[in-house]
DNA sequence: TGTAACCACTTTCAAAAGTAAAGTATTGGG
DNA sequence: CCCAATACTTTACTTTTGAAAGTGGTTACA
């Protein structure tokens, strides 16, 4: 078998396993928004545009199933939500913010 | 108007246009199987695994409009097709490889 | 007293995106 | 003559996403 350089289901996999983590259409946007601390859900439904409610509810819970963001809930009238990053979602950022710098030189 | 650390459409709608190019569910995995080299659009179907055929033409016909890869043909019989990165694809192999170490570390 | 708004969702239904599998055109080899 | 190989295209179907309205509890306003 000739080698091409790529270990196919090794490493390819592996990338597909990451995006399965964070690379819904949303999901790098929310932790975007979460890099500058906690927010309420309401927040972040105005932080990123054109986000419906559905979908900002599908990720978080996504997110927080893949321990991502964590999630605390206030007995408060109206209730408050806080959504975190956690440590293993904190350490996104390097690839965000290197996907950004990229974006900035070649998109738009 | 309190500030909260995040200019809402330009910074965010940024990591939107990025990932309308590069965010698709295959986009990434196929600029990584053409970090090492040109590949023709069979060796591409068999790198990437449960990608199918019309996904990989959708996602090619895509990338190549929005200038990341580019594609040669050969007037060969059987007909040959070759997929490169651009300059402006190969420049995503520092963000790619940060997901990736992230990856290797966290997920799975 | 009514009514409007806030919050954090949930529900419903239509539209878009993705998947599987078969088909197309060309030609060289057994 | 039939099969294989290449680079797709087409068709039919399933899944995911989007837009919009609804829920339930409370408080502020007129």
């Amino acid at each position: 078998m000739k080698d091409n350089g790529i270990k196919k289901c090794e490493e390819k996999c592996a990338l597909q396993e990451i995006l399965g983590v964070i690379g819904g259409k949303w999901s790098m946007s929310i932790i975007y928004a979460l890099f500058n601390g906690k927010k309420r859900f309401s927040e972040l439904e105005r932080l990123i545009p054109n986000i419906n409610t559905r979908m900002l509810v599908k990720e978080l819970k996504n997110m927080e199933a893949n321990g991502i963001v964590s999630r605390k809930i206030f007995a408060t009238v109206p209730p408050t939500v806080e959504y975190t990053l956690t440590t293993k979602g904190e350490k996104l950022e390097p690839s965000i913010n290197e996907l950004y710098k990229w974006g900035l030189e070649y998109v738009g």
